[in-house]
DNA sequence: TTCTCGTTGTAAAG
DNA sequence: CTTTACAACGAGAA
């Protein structure tokens, strides 16, 4: 367009100037260039009643990430000749103000398939197209457009990753060459306001209290990102021989996988740049692994997942959830916060907890090990919260993926053999038998010898006074027996599968609240006629 | 309608 | 170290 002289490039996700489309055509034939990132305060400012440091929806380390992030984004804006412009308040406020005040012809920026980010776009384009302002939005924060693929399949997403494979194929662009040298771009016009500023400090946003405490060793930013992408791919016979699902989810000091979610989680790594840079070492060795355990696999589930949350209504929730199975999880305030305050008296369970606060990463096993014992494996507590609070406290969390993954976990969707339960003791030990990673991340096991250090409550009373930690005073006893725990909860599933088969998934919430009672009578039942039998033997 | 197969279970047995 | 019983689900294909 020829009269589009003066552009804003608005920053969302997608913190990077690698593979960058909606910057490259920001800065194509433009005379000013004025790239955005509106700090939302609701996202950002401290909430003194959250569970943990943070602000009402992010954790401390999220929010630390991000702010690198922006800082080494500016960084690289300011060697091409341009500078990062952070504004704050509501984002569609702030940016139409912005469009009218600097004159802006071309509005261009990141398609994001997310529910926050479409009601957001909506406002936002509304505007644009009212008062004649091009707006370019490119789908390049995964590798395919969910639209193509839902369209592909009828007009419903795919629920089984394999036949989300079929669908995809190959990504367009898989051979094409992806933009990734970057040119100077056009100067940044007047500004004439002052309410925006450098990207702020951590302090500055109001945590001043929290700067001494642990944080997460992982540095934000895509200089961070291209730095630990390289380190990764250079090793061709690791990325050839990547099998996820035998990777060590107890090793803290090298993690077993890449930790280069949070970087695609903020886009300052390009999902399509890493996807051609691990099909080049393909290229490059005899042989690799293939799917779906391989390292370009874990890509492409990132995919399927944003897929699936693209073409499903109340993705993110039981009620009114489509693919979603209805199931009576309980509500107990006290169970959950055992879970989320790392006290359950698993240790196995509770030092992953730790390491999930402090350092907002864990292993995707562990992850599945914390979420499954929260969920249908032990404490039957209702998967949305264990959501909430990974939501909260990772540093890569994604909202297709973090809730596919609850839904996956808690047999909710997706994955339905609910007789497949992880071991609180036992799974741990086979990657650890000493328990270093449990040593570790809660020291107040650190001398219990490691027969014990799995499950410290069966040591001996000499041992625990030997080990100096008093089991019950000084970490707690297991919260539950997992062996009838699990056993319990397997009951549950079954009653509840057969209710949604019935009722041909419309089950209502009095259905639910039926089966909620006779789950709790048939325990009664049970009991009562267990202390019948022990009377009688 | 029936069949196959599913990224990542456990414990016991061979 | 590998195989098997356990108990059994749903999506998608045939």
């Amino acid at each position: 367009m020829e009269t589009a002289s003066v552009s804003l490039m608005w920053f969302r996700k997608g913190l990077r100037i690698h593979d960058n489309p909606a910057l490259e055509y920001a800065s194509k034939g433009s005379k000013f260039l004025y790239p955005i990132f509106v700090i939302d305060p609701h996202y950002m400012e401290p909430d003194p009643r959250a569970s943990s440091p943070g602000s009402i929806r992010a954790g401390l380390n999220r929010i630390r990430f991000l702010l690198e992030s922006l800082v080494d984004l500016d960084l690289s804006l300011k060697k091409l000749g341009s500078r990062l412009l952070v504004l704050k308040g509501e984002p569609s406020e702030v940016l139409i103000q912005r469009l009218k005040e600097w004159d802006i012809k071309k509005l261009c920026f990141e398609f994001d398939a997310e529910p926050y980010y479409q009601a957001l776009d909506i406002k936002v384009k509304n505007y644009a197209s009212a008062a004649g302002i091009e707006v370019f939005s490119a789908v390049s924060h995964t590798l395919f457009n969910p639209s193509d693929i839902i369209q592909k399949n009828g007009g419903k997403p795919p629920l089984s990753y394999q036949s989300f494979l079929k669908l995809a194929g190959e990504p367009t662009w898989a051979s094409s060459t992806l933009s990734i040298a970057s040119s100077l771009l056009p100067p940044v016009g007047d500004v004439r306001i002052n309410e925006f500023s450098e990207v702020p400090t951590i302090k500055e946003l109001g945590y001043g209290d929290y700067e001494q405490e642990e944080s997460t060793p992982f540095k934000g930013g895509e200089s961070e990102a291209l730095k630990r992408l390289r380190e990764s791919i250079n090793n061709k016979e690791w990325v050839a021989n990547f099998e996820k699902p035998k990777g060590d989810p107890s090793a803290y000091i090298k993690p077993a996988t890449t930790v280069l979610s949070p970087y695609l989680k903020f886009g300052c790594l390009s999902s399509r740049y890493f996807y051609q840079c691990i099909q080049d070492v393909y290229k490059n060795v005899k042989k690799h692994t293939s799917p779906p355990v391989s390292l370009v696999e874990q890509l492409l589930w990132r995919d399927f997942y944003y897929t699936v949350a693209f073409g499903t209504p109340y993705f993110d929730q039981m009620k009114g959830n489509r693919i979603c199975k209805q199931i009576p999880w309980n509500d107990d305030e006290e169970l959950l916060a055992t879970w989320r305050e790392a006290r359950t008296g698993f240790p196995w369970i509770d030092a992953i907890m730790v390491q999930l606060r402090k350092w907002g990463w864990v292993h995707h096993l562990a992850r599945h090990c914390v979420a499954c014992f929260l969920t249908r494996g032990d404490l039957f507590v209702h998967w949305e919260k264990g959501r909430d609070i990974f939501q909260r406290l990772l540093i890569d969390s994604d909202w297709a993926v973090n809730n596919g993954n609850w839904l996956w976990l808690s047999c909710s969707s997706f994955f339905y053999q609910y007789n497949r339960i992880y071991s609180p003791t036992s799974f741990g030990k086979k990657y650890d038998p000493n328990g270093n990673y449990i040593r570790n991340f809660l020291p107040v096991l650190k001398d219990m010898p490691k027969e014990y250090i799995y499950e410290p409550w069966t040591a001996p009373l000499s041992i625990q006074t030997q080990a100096k930690c008093i089991i019950g005073r000084d970490y707690p006893k297991p919260v539950v027996c997992h062996g009838s725990a699990s056993k319990e909860c397997k009951r549950r599933l079954a009653e509840a599968y057969a209710l949604n088969r019935q009722m041909n998934g419309q089950v209502s919430e009095e259905d639910l609240r039926n089966l909620r009672r006779k789950l709790e009578d048939d325990k009664d039942q049970e009991s009562k006629s267990r202390r019948q039998r022990q009377k009688t033997d």
